[in-house]
DNA sequence: CTTGTAATAGAACGATCATTCCATTACAAG
DNA sequence: CTTGTAATGGAATGATCGTTCTATTACAAG
């Protein structure tokens, strides 16, 4: 057994998931995921039946190691406006780690580059989207819920706008090396959010 | 002269920008250009050095094509905040016009599956944000002048928002057929900067 | 040690890519 | 009509794509 099987899957998709990310799916070559993930082809082809499955696992994966551990607070049962900050703030950070643009958001980029009638891909990136409205609606009812202000209908309108909103936050980080813009969008953002539900801004 | 240079390749860039705009440039092959364009292989290589070049040109080509006629109003010497609902007005009814989902912005597009490498691209990118940015930035400044509760660090920062909250907009757009999702995002949008520049929302 | 297996490196394959080239066609000018 | 030219359709090219296959290597189990 000179390779255990399940560690060095895991691995695969950890690797192949950055590479993805960085390069793009038709940017990303089978020359390239070998070199980045450090499995040989036949590997990699014994474990999925192609690059396509491959990115599925990827986009899957993407959740758990890069959505989940910041939006976990946001989908919390208490959580309130500023766990959505602390959610920002953590990319934000990440961001500021690299010396480059950052990799946007995996599921923004397959989006913009997807073929349309790749099905399978579409119902993920749209899984992905409702995650983060629902987890953003929760929490505007929740803080909603003290004046009374909004509808349930504008809550689900906020919710929405942020998801969308959000996108753009993270399209942007591809192209530009200033954090503080980022952290600019994310303050307005915020303050905005804070405005529409009459609620003091947090300083 | 079997055919007017002037005339084809006019219709050639337009053509080729379609065929970008709605499929992505890696996707799209020099088959597809000629299929699509009905322009011969030599033909556009006798007006462009190749696929990039022409890709660049299409760039260009979107600006006066698809930014411009929407955005001319915002960058009025009178524009105010609707001129900004407009603008996205426009852009929505024209997704309402087709069948599937939208085609998003181009630049956004571009952005999520760019070569890092590729500077001439990203400066490309790059001016096209900071005309969006200054158009927003010139509205909110002359609406901000009658009640001036916001600083000129405020009004850019909330210039450089819509910038980027309305690039998530474009990018949604290709995932969904739902126009009243889109106009909700507009709605939403219009209400939030309303309020952030204390301007009774237009009914 | 030998044996079995899992993973490797890399050749090979057919398809497709962007690009180049060329013989042919269409048409305006003379 | 003939001539010149601009554009055409399509073959050819070399590179690279995703995928398959094979001979070899590395290592645990006996």
């Amino acid at each position: 057994m000179p390779r255990a099987k399940s560690q060095s899957r895991h691995d695969l998709v950890d690797n192949a998931l950055s590479a993805f990310w960085n390069n793009g799916y038709h940017v990303l070559s089978m020359n390239d995921l070998v070199r980045e993930t450090g499995v040989s082809r036949g590997g990699i082809y014994s474990d999925f039946k192609g690059k396509r499955e491959l990115f599925h696992a990827c986009l899957h994966r993407y959740q758990e190691a890069a959505v989940t551990p910041g939006f976990k607070q946001v989908e919390a049962e208490d959580a309130g406006l500023p766990a959505i900050r602390q959610f920002l703030n953590l990319r934000i950070a990440q961001f500021e780690e690299l010396d480059g643009p950052g990799p946007g958001c995996l599921v923004a980029n397959t989006l913009a580059q997807l073929d349309p009638d790749d099905g399978e891909t579409y119902e993920y990136l749209q899984t992905h989207n409702n995650r983060l409205t629902r987890g953003f609606r929760a929490v505007f009812a929740r803080e909603n819920k003290i004046s009374g202000i909004l509808s349930e209908e504008e809550v689900s309108a906020l919710a929405e706008f942020t998801t969308i909103s959000i996108q753009g936050l993270w399209s942007y980080s591809r192209k530009t090396t200033d954090a503080n813009a980022l952290r600019q969008y994310a303050e307005m953002l915020m303050s905005l959010l804070s405005a529409k539900l009459r609620i003091a801004e947090p300083s």
